[in-house]
DNA sequence: TCTGGGGTCCTAGGACCC
DNA sequence: TCTGGGGTCCTAGGACCC
């Protein structure tokens, strides 16, 4: 038996732990930049706000004034995530935490009854431990579960918020009520498609042959019908699972076209990559560069392109990974156009035991590795991003055809840290605001 | 005016090898 | 007329997830 915990509108409800007002009111939390609804209390979906749902559109559902809307704090959520997957561990057998507010692990019982009470107390005990309400779901099969946990979490008259799918006659009847959609795997595309051919519930899909299933989509569609039938066949994850890629990208506040500007987020973004690298004591070889304009603006001409570059070693040095991913973007960026959003990605990740010492490269690794350790260090203790790079020092080596540019990069944060009190357009600090946002520390930004 | 960020897996097709 | 066969690795792109 597999059970799936699933916080119910996570984010509000963290929020809600800290300042118990926003309880029973409609609160909207907001993505990076303000930009959308990326989780909705339950009276604002019941205001017809959908996931999503950009902020300047929220108008179009209520009266802005009867919302309220926050901006996430991500490292906050982490931290509850934590400690609710830590009391879970308490109970659960290879408890494998799949998302910041979901997680699968395997039960004790085989008696659906005890399990159910077991369950039952530990909603409770999160409830009390944490304050953020936890529906739970069990069944054969992770992606039974998984509908398990929408039915436990739908249903106001279930006050255990669990339920247990393990009948086969209320498995059939559940599955063809189902909407396709709704059901773990089935994505916009796939549900279009198979809606096209009549296929509108879980139940009907179960009946397709398996060869359309494999030509339609992949074996991934395949196994979603097998697992819905009852058959367990999504292998499990290890508890902790290393990056397999890590990535860093941000949208813009507006559009910008200048090649140095965007040169500064590409380089933070590289920074970031690193940094998070060396917090999993891993290291990665190659770097991939994108940008891309603003498909919203139709007056504007689109371009969007992306460079992958395979660097000599595995490496987590900030220095090597910005120089390449540098590299990288000079290769794809084209003058004339306007860009929106830019990100770096790094990939082939080993962790820092599974390195091989580099033969030729070996002194000058474990130099830029001591260099790093100081860096982190020192932003550790003195507050994030008190050492960055600063491309104005380093530029010649990186990227020759910056040379020509001008030799300021004091806009890097606007790209970056996304101050959460910062709301708005793009537009440059005061050196007051700047001196403030850097973690209000009696210090100044230190640049390298 | 205003539309997020970070992941995973699978497949097809090309380059290259003998 | 007729143009080998089989394999690996890499990448881009598309689907999915939260």
């Amino acid at each position: 038996m597999y059970a799936l915990a699933d916080c119910n509108n996570f984010f509000v409800s963290c929020e809600r732990v800290f300042n118990p007002s926003l309880n029973g009111v409609p609160v909207v939390v907001l993505s990076g930049n303000d930009g959308c609804a990326i989780a909705r209390s339950n009276e604002a979906k019941a205001l017809g706000i959908p996931m999503g749902c950009p902020a300047f559109q929220i108008k179009n559902y209520t009266n802005p004034a009867n919302v309220i809307m926050l901006s996430g704090r991500h490292v906050v959520y982490r931290d509850l995530s934590n400690r609710i997957m830590r009391i879970i561990g308490e109970v659960a057998l290879n408890l494998e935490v799949y998302s910041v507010d979901e997680a699968f692990f395997e039960l004790p019982y085989d008696d659906a009854e005890r399990n159910k009470q077991l369950l039952a107390t530990l909603v409770k005990k999160i409830q009390q431990y944490v304050g953020v309400p936890v529906s739970i779901g069990f069944a054969a099969t992770r992606t039974l579960a998984k509908i398990a946990s929408h039915i436990a979490k739908k249903d106001p008259k279930n006050v255990d918020r669990v339920k247990g799918l393990t009948d086969a006659d209320e498995i059939r009847q559940v599955l063809s009520r189902i909407k396709l959609d709704d059901v773990w795997g089935i994505g916009r595309k796939l549900n279009a498609k198979l809606l096209s051919s009549g296929i509108d519930t879980a139940g009907k899909f179960t009946m397709l042959p398996k060869s359309y299933l494999q030509r339609i989509g992949n074996i991934n569609l395949v196994r979603t019908q097998q697992e819905l039938l009852g058959i367990d066949c999504i292998s499990i994850n290890p508890v902790t699972i290393a990056h397999k890629s890590i990535m860093n990208s941000r949208t813009f506040g507006h559009v910008i076209s200048k090649k140095r500007d965007i040169a500064d987020a590409i380089i933070s973004f590289a920074q970031s990559c690193a940094q998070q690298l060396r917090q999993e004591s891993a290291a990665a070889q190659v770097v991939t560069t994108y940008i891309r304009g603003d498909h919203f603006r139709q007056d504007l001409p689109y371009y969007s392109n992306s460079c992958t570059l395979r660097m000599p070693s595995h490496t987590a040095s900030a220095m090597d990974i910005a120089k390449h991913a540098l590299l990288a973007f000079n290769n794809i960026y084209r003058e004339n156009f306007t860009y929106r959003k830019a990100g770096v990605m790094v990939t082939d990740i080993k962790s820092d035991d599974q390195l091989q010492l580099d033969l030729f490269n070996g002194e000058n690794d474990a130099r830029q590795a001591k260099l790093m350790t100081a860096i982190d260090n020192i932003n550790n203790r003195y507050g994030k991003k008190q050492i960055v790079l600063a491309p104005t020092l380093t530029r010649g080596d990186w990227a020759p055809q910056l040379n020509h540019l001008a030799t300021q990069s004091k806009t890097l944060h606007f790209y970056t840290g996304m101050s959460p009190r910062y709301i708005g357009p793009y537009k440059p600090m005061t050196q007051r605001e700047e001196d403030d946002y850097d973690t209000k520390q009696e210090k100044s930004p230190v640049t390298e």
